[in-house]
DNA sequence: CGTGTGACCGGCG
DNA sequence: ACGCCGGCCACAC
């Protein structure tokens, strides 16, 4: 017996209602993180509609370096506001340097006010 | 076409 | 408070 069941699902789209793939739907929003914010991957999920899969953001995050223009992924943390995801930059203190000059105070690989500065495109790009 | 994996999140023991 | 586990979707091999 299979360990789990699985779940046939439509992969075939009949139509292709959103010219951008998800990855590029990501890369939108990120982009429109204001200065001097940060969001987290649920928020982003939750925007775009998988909240219950927020590591799909993470995921296009990873792709996010072959993204043209370049992505401003050091502003998208975890929901800790923990800077998850600096191994993947360039170097590990990138993410950290990026965030500081954007006037975000890091401590410890984690924003300090991140509550304050957090910016969710749910409600934001909801206006 | 099947399997694995991924920068997460939330719930439960 | 902490640690573990399941889930969910999209993409690469």
């Amino acid at each position: 017996m299979p360990t789990k069941k699985i779940l046939k699902k439509n992969i075939i789209k009949k139509e292709a209602p959103k010219k951008f793939s998800f990855f590029d739907d990501v890369y939108d929003v990120v982009r429109q993180i204001p200065k001097g914010k940060a969001t987290s991957y649920g928020a982003i999920a939750n925007y775009l509609g998988t909240k219950l899969s927020a590591r799909m953001v993470g995921w296009a995050m990873n792709a996010a370096h072959n993204a043209k223009p370049k992505v401003p992924a050091q502003r998208v943390v975890n929901r800790n506001g923990m800077l998850t995801g600096k191994h993947h930059f360039s170097t590990p203190t990138k993410m950290e340097e990026l965030l500081k000059k954007d006037g975000v105070v890091v401590k410890k690989d984690k924003i300090v006010n991140f509550k304050e500065i957090f910016w969710d495109p749910a409600i934001e790009l909801s206006l």
